[in-house]
Formats: structure tokens, sequence, C-alpha cells
DNA sequence: ACTATAATATGATAATTATCACTTTTTTTT
DNA sequence: AAAAAAAAGTGATAATTATCATATTATAGT
């Protein structure tokens, strides 16, 4: 069992503003776990209590909509926590949480950080800084699913994509997506992404291997990405 | 010029944990200020440099896209604070503000309040708690914005609203809002979103006085909300 | 390795929504 | 009060996207 103060994925999350001692008492009752591709992390409707800091791999946050479909709103990895909601509010989660890779991530009970949260100011601002950005980027998107068209989504999507979790080594996006999945980032039917990429790949823009895609002409995806 | 610690208005946002003293030295250094219905607030790219707490009215939070229109992310009226992001994080905003009404406000300066979010944790916890809620309903409404079509987003758009705003004395939702506003709300065009209040109006579930929109059959909203 | 299932892809068509053009009504300006 | 501008409303059509059906390919299970 590893410790968190040695950890080094803490360094990309608000645990790097625990000091030692408070890293000690969280390390002492954190409880580690692997996650198999396609499990649930948590689920819609239950009450999280406590938050998880994701060691390794990477998982989507969903919500099931009323039409069957399952919105994708974000998509987090390896450094990264999820759950914090449940730290501020006891209320259950309105989102869920599906391991999109394998995983290995460390559960951190409520009332361990509770009092981080509120004796630690450097951490809660933290806290605080990275909601706070999550909001930013959710308001942004919200302006793009009103105002932009599903091809554009589609763009502006795989160029995130790329910025956020790299090439893997054969060029490919790093990050494995069923054509189900993008249609349920961008919020489309599957046939209309499938359709859509299909176009781009004809078009040179990207190319696949296998299921991967990779981007040929960053220029392009993102003039589309902008409405031209 | 009013004094903050015997304003109401705070007990509606994250102000009320202020102590006496805190209240006593912000209201010292505290600018009111009468917006006319139309004005900025403050607008996108703008440092805003503090948080403005709204005393009297309603104001739209709203971005361009790309496309020239106005997309609608929010409603905020009195009670509410705006602007609290800048106090986390000294970027530009990303959002305007403009008065829906004539507004009241107060804006409290960033350096003022900093130091009580560092050293008062009642005060920043609430300050995190109610950005928590921001984000879920942020969430909420990007499943929304992918997922339902736009005569669902109407109906739960006129139930959001007579929720939030309640009635005024001739029965119609209270606040003021054009046909474009609604659209900018719902993401669609003009054109789209008059014809739809039109069939509304036709099938009796919604009237108008003037523009203001009275609901004669919250049921039939709900159902068309949910898909029915 | 073989079989069954799921995912991907494609064609056709239906449904939804946007755009364009214009008229009517309301609000603002003079 | 009259004129101008803006907003609301309507008709027609175009564009976008969803749905349905089917075929092909990839993956999972035995």
């Amino acid at each position: 069992m590893s410790k968190c103060d040695q950890c080094i994925v803490k360094q990309f999350n608000s645990l790097k503003f625990l000091n030692r001692e408070e890293l000690i008492r969280i390390s002492g009752c954190k409880t580690s776990k692997y996650i198999k591709k396609g499990e649930p992390i948590f689920e819609e409707g239950e009450r999280i209590n406590g938050v998880y800091c994701i060691k390794d791999g990477i998982c989507k946050v969903s919500k099931m909509s009323e039409n069957g479909k399952n919105q994708i709103v974000n998509l987090v990895q390896k450094g990264d926590l999820i759950g914090e909601r449940s730290l501020i509010s006891d209320e259950v989660s309105n989102l869920s949480a599906y391991a999109q890779s394998d995983m290995e991530i460390c559960f951190i009970p409520r009332e361990e950080i509770l009092k981080d949260l509120e004796k630690n100011p450097a951490f809660s601002l933290d806290v605080l800084k990275k909601m706070a950005n999550s909001l930013k980027n959710s308001e942004n998107l919200i302006v793009d699913m009103a105002q932009k068209s599903v091809k554009q989504r589609l763009a502006e999507t795989l160029l995130n994509l790329h910025e956020k979790f790299g090439k893997s080594e054969d060029g490919t996006i790093n990050i494995q997506l069923s054509r189900e999945d993008i249609s349920n980032i961008i919020g489309t039917a599957t046939e209309s992404a499938i359709r859509l990429l299909s176009t781009l790949k004809k078009d040179k823009i990207i190319t696949f291997k296998g299921k991967d895609i990779e981007i040929l002409d960053k220029k392009a995806l993102e003039r589309i990405a902008a409405g031209f």
C-alpha cells in the first residue's frame, strides 16, 4: 500500500496543498482499488461520502438523460480528483463515473478530508479554484452545445481530446473511445458521429488506426470548429 | 449609503457567514451603484477584481458565441452574488452580465474580501457550496442541451423561470424577457422560440399578457419537458 | 478456432430546426 | 402625435440531424 506523501499523483491536484502530517493521516485511512474498464466508480444517486484520487487510468463522468442516452460531461485522468462535491454537500451524486480504461484509484473518506478543508486555507482555496475552473469549462460547453453545429462540436472535441490526452506511440489520440462514446460527448446520434468522422477521414483531416483516431490536419480541424 | 451588516440581502448569499466586524469592514469599502436595464455590469474579457452583490433587480449572465448569438447561461436576482470567480482566479471573465431590469448592486473589491475567504472557513465553505451547486446545475444543463429537443427545453425553461421568479400580480412569470432572450436561453433561433410559444398558447398551456407569459397548465408543461 | 454479439458503417427517409423573406405590432425616438 | 426602429409573428423553404433498416467488421465468449 503506497503512501500519499510519497505519491507523485498528488502534484496534479489539490492534495499538494496538504502538509506532511495531513497526508500521512489521509494515507492511513484511504483505500486503494483497481477498477476494470467499464466498471462503475460511482453511480448517479449514490451518496459518495468521500473523494476519489485517480492514480492511474481514465474515467468518464456522465449522466443518463431521459431519452436513454448517456451524456458524457467530462473525462478525467490520472492525477485528478473526482467526487469533491460530496465533501461539500451531503447529497447524492447527479452524475456517474465509469472506468474508461483499467484504473487504480484511492478513496479518501469525507470525514477525514473535511477537517483539512476547514483548517487548511491553501487546500480549500485550491479546491475552490479547481471548481471555479470546472464551472468555467461547463459554461463554455453549454454555449457550444447551444450554438455550435454537431460538426463543429466534433472538430472541437477531437482537438480537446488531443490537447488533454496527447498522442500514443502510433500517433493516435491517447484515449480509447468508441464511436458511441464520441457521440455521447458531442451530444448526437451515434450514426451522425460516425458519418462525420467518415467525412473528416475522406477529407484527409483525420485517419483511423483501428478505432483510434489520428489528427492529420490540425489547422483544418480548427477551422471547422470555428465555423469556417 | 446602507451598511452591509444591516442589509437583508446578505441572508441570501455567502455574506451571511461573515461576522459583524467583517461586514463593517466590507461596508466601508464597497461601492453601491444603480444600473439601468440593458446596461452592462461587466463584460467578457474584463478583469472583475471583486464581487457584486445584487441588492435589487435581475441580471442575465451570458456569453457571445462565435455565431453571433448571445447564449444566456444564467439569470441572477436580488440576493445573489456574481463575479465570485474573480476572487479565486485573477483571470478575465469568460462571461458578461447585463441588467435585465433596473438594478441596485454593491461592488466589493477583491482584496477586501479575499482575507475573509482565507480566514473565515464558514464563509469559504459556503462560497464553495454555492459554486458546487452552480456546477451541478451547469452539468445538468449541458445534458439537457445535448439531449433534449428545443420544445422540451422551452417547456422546462418556462417551469424553471416560474419556480425561480414566481408570479407577478397579473399571474405572469415575474421576469421581463423578450422572445429573443427566451431563444437565447434555450439555444435556438428566435423564430423557432416564437413558433413554439405560439403553439403552446394555441394549445392553452400558456397565455400571453403583452409579452409576459402566464402558465395555464403546469402539468402539461411538465409532460412536454419530460418528453411525453 | 468458431460462434455470437456488439460496434461500425451505409443508405434512405423522416423529423426537427434554421434561414430567409415579409408583415404586423409594439416600443422608442423625434 | 407622428415617424422610425425594434420586436413579434408567419409562411416557405433549406439545412441539419435523427431514425430506421440493413450490411459489414470487430470483439467477446466458449
